[in-house]
DNA sequence: ATGGTGGGGAGCCCA
């Protein structure tokens, strides 16, 4: 099975874009960030047509995310627990049904937290502290689970260019990187690291300042797996190439292969 | 130090 994740950065921006890429590289399911609109307004007839079932955890204007499918999905649900008053939309989960078990695949928009210090910084850590208990949860069933998404987390210098660079910034602040490797520390394993390394391995390359050009880039976007996902891990990648289309997003597709 | 580029959707907010 694979497992992809992708910051599209505007759904109506990216549909054709997304469209080749899932007829390229036939991922079996893919977590979406950043749609950027109400459930009505995703164009899901082209993903649909490739074969993908569609299901949407949108927002007006901001954040929303989404799972695309070409195997049977269950037990969908949508929000991040924790916090009845966040209307932010930035987590989804389901069941999918591999030929050979079920993964419980999270998806998620890790918030961006920048001005730091500041009210988004106290957010996305206290996001941060909701997911981790989701996150044990989640551990707990003893199950494949992979949790995908923007995590809007440098994890070290190793997954940055110019770390010096981002040393204040809420996507490597200590708090930031203490508050990642606590999940990770409660049985979480880091799919692209696990797999052969990830130095050097960016996900992210800034609009501005020709960071692509000059391969500035970041690793923010993640596969977590539980125990019971990693024992299945096959398979690992970033497909760097969708940077360099034309009007591409800021993100990259990552992926990882499970025997499931 | 500053400003540089995008998406969304209608004047800025967010990244």
């Amino acid at each position: 099975m694979k497992i992809a994740s992708f910051n599209i950065n505007g759904i109506k921006a990216r549909a054709g874009q997304l469209a080749e890429w899932l007829a390229e590289a036939r991922p079996d399911v893919v977590a979406l960030q950043e749609i950027k609109t109400v459930d009505e307004g995703f164009p899901a007839g082209p993903f649909e047509d490739l074969g993908y079932r569609v299901e949407t955890h949108g927002q007006k204007s901001y954040n929303g995310v989404a799972l695309l499918s070409r195997l049977p999905l269950d037990a969908i649900s949508r929000g991040l627990p924790g916090d009845d008053a966040d209307e932010q939309a930035r987590w989804i989960e389901a069941d999918v049904e591999g030929e050979k078990g079920v993964v419980r695949l999270a998806g998620l928009y890790l918030p961006n937290g920048n001005p730091a210090p500041g009210p988004k910084f106290d957010y996305k850590l206290a996001w941060m502290e909701r997911m981790r208990a989701r996150a044990a949860e989640l551990r707990a069933l003893e199950m494949p689970v992979v949790m995908a998404g923007d995590y809007n987390v440098i994890p070290t210098d190793d997954d940055a260019a110019r770390p010096e660079a981002w040393t204040e910034d809420a996507l490597a602040r200590p708090e930031s990187r203490a508050a990642f490797r606590r999940i990770l520390n409660d049985g979480w394993r880091d799919g692209l690291r696990e797999r052969d390394g990830s130095a050097g391995l960016y996900s992210f390359w800034d609009y501005q300042a020709g960071a692509w050009p000059r391969n500035n880039g970041i690793r923010i976007d993640h596969l977590l797996l539980s125990p019971q996902a990693a024992d299945r891990l096959t398979g690992a990648g970033i497909d760097r190439d969708q940077r360099g289309r034309d009007k591409p997003s800021d993100h990259v597709p990552v992926w990882v292969e499970l025997d499931l």
